[in-house]
DNA sequence: CTGAAAGCGCTTACAG
DNA sequence: CTGAAAGCGCTTACAG
């Protein structure tokens, strides 16, 4: 069963492939009654134009490459889900890339995207080679990086959000009720994030007159395997601390329930922060406090920005902030007194 | 800097662009010297060809689409991953659709895929409309379901579990710990994946001689807020149970949640079973015991026979059943005894 | 407003 | 083994 094309549904109306061309993308360069015809029988037919055609044509496939370290990571599905929902309202699809943390299916990924003709990319996460974004740049095409800063090494349209004052708004908490000890799980060391992160902390320690201490900053991915682990290193190394300031919602439950394993409460013995507000965060016992990130809004910026500048190559570089804040939940203490069952 | 094409590697290689696509695609019919002489241009210039050319002249876009309810539900996610590792090895692109619930949206996804000139569609979840399929069986492009069983409606490709037996281990297990008042907390009632695993349920109770009580039995979607809800209501509405079979793991979450808000403890009062076993499932207080689907094996699988069907068009339906297991973890209380910190 | 023609960047049957 | 030519299904500058 051949597929119709637009010189059936010409033959059949009685008008050139042009015109028909022309009424099938709006021209204005149509009469009302050959528009009319031309309608009709592409109605009856069901016709539906074949777009990779057009796409050799006017060299625009009206397809962006999305690429994520980690699709089940539930930070990266709703980053991935904002991307999604509004490159759809503008007629843009989207093709899914996990590349995980391995260079070399970043590099194939790259290369695919490339021979596909996208658009656009949306680059989020951290596996980013400085080599392969050079090179996306220099084949000119218009890239996103989502979720990291890299305003100081490279000129490309950036959505992030302030990671120092972030993670000030974690720790200002936890001092404010109280705790000096506070350890820190962070995410891997070579990434911006973590050490934006790191600094925020530095800094509330700082303001409230808190020493330093380097033994208590260990880092890892951002899994709750590694929160697991992180944490029970060390309390047996036998770090004194009464509060954790995990660099993610997974680190912290992993964290969370390597303590519990070790018998120790949360909050009353130690006290966790998370960071993401992933939905989970909620969901577990004790209900996690942590710093929200809008990642929603994060993947729907990114297209955005990256719509701005495929309508118009010449803006300017864009550098987008989104705000973060303080969700209190249980897992501090914060809540104590409430009596969480006169919510339901 | 406009894109190279084989014509510039033609010319400079000093062949005809016949032969420079012949050793793009690998054909035999080149000699060594010759397919030498071109590589050594192609990697001289970097050259990387433009598939979209390549997509419409052999009509095969090298890409399918994969229609979801929403990537954010980790139950998706693990399956999207599944489809999209096995796709990528393969050389597909996979364009990433979030129907929702919306009739609307997954008209309109259709459409485009079909635009799109996708060689095949992996439809997963719930909102497959009868109407919609039908055009894309018509439109002869293949398709499989993944996650619904529509054998006697449709011949399509289909991958699934079998839901009645997947069932009955969560609710076998429920007997065997002595539970006789067995709450169901069902997914919709329209789906065959719920109505299997209600069959299922009753099966269980009929095999242990246990009487049927409609009224232990609530639907609603797969969502932690139903979970919640759900059993508040069940509850507060007097109806006695000594445990619940949640058809999904975030049904079974939110149910938790649910119980201990009503100051229940889980498994002491009400033991709990889930469905799924997202990787969630194991974070939470307590542990979830729940029936383990083979997420990304589901994924895996099903672009696995639509790679058979794109490769040899004759193929017969297939249709896959894959194998669901339990997993005794802490809700239902089959290991009070354990001394969990032992394992830590 | 409309159509004929050229062309987007490939692949492949055909001829040699 | 190699090349010239036609064609995949569109779009659009050009001429009228």
């Amino acid at each position: 069963m051949r597929r119709l094309t637009i010189k059936d549904v010409a033959e059949i109306a009685g008008v050139s492939t042009s015109t028909v061309s022309r009424v099938l993308s709006d021209s204005p360069l149509v009469s009302d009654d050959t528009r009319k015809k031309v309608l009709k029988v592409v109605r009856e037919l069901n016709f539906s134009p074949n777009v990779v055609a057009r796409a050799l044509k006017k060299r625009e496939s009206s397809t962006i490459g999305l690429l994520v370290p980690d699709i089940v990571n539930p930070y990266f599905a709703e980053i991935a889900r904002g991307v999604e929902d509004i490159a759809h309202k503008s007629g843009y699809s989207v093709v899914l890339c996990n590349y995980d943390a391995d260079t070399e299916k970043e590099k194939k990924y790259l290369q695919v995207l490339l021979q596909r003709q996208i658009d656009g990319l949306i680059y989020a996460g951290s596996g980013l080679l400085a080599g392969s974004i050079v090179n996306l740049l220099q084949a000119g095409i218009p890239t996103v990086l989502l979720d990291r800063d890299t305003s100081e090494i490279l000129d490309v349209d950036t959505v992030c959000i302030d990671d120092e004052s972030a993670a000030q708004l974690a720790v200002d908490h936890l001092i404010s009720l109280g705790h000096r000890e506070i350890a820190v799980l962070s995410g891997p060391e070579y990434l911006n994030s973590s050490r934006g992160r790191l600094a925020g902390y530095k800094l509330s320690l700082a303001r409230s007159a808190i020493d330093f201490k380097p033994e208590l900053v260990v880092s890892g991915p951002f899994t709750t395997e590694a929160g697991f682990e992180l944490v029970t290193k060390l309390v047996r190394s036998g770090a004194r601390f009464t509060a954790v300031f995990a660099m993610s919602d997974m680190m912290a439950i992993g964290a969370i329930k390597g303590l519990q394993r070790l018998n120790l409460r949360v909050p009353e013995d130690i006290a966790v922060v998370g960071f993401d507000n992933i939905k989970m965060s909620e969901l577990i016992t004790p209900e996690l406090t942590t710093v929200a990130q809008p990642m929603y809004e994060l993947g729907s910026q990114a297209f955005a920005i990256l719509k701005e500048r495929l309508d118009a190559r010449h803006s300017e570089r864009q550098r987008i902030v989104l705000k973060t804040r303080l969700i209190v939940r249980d897992s501090c203490g914060a809540n104590l007194r409430t009596d969480k069952l006169s919510l339901a």
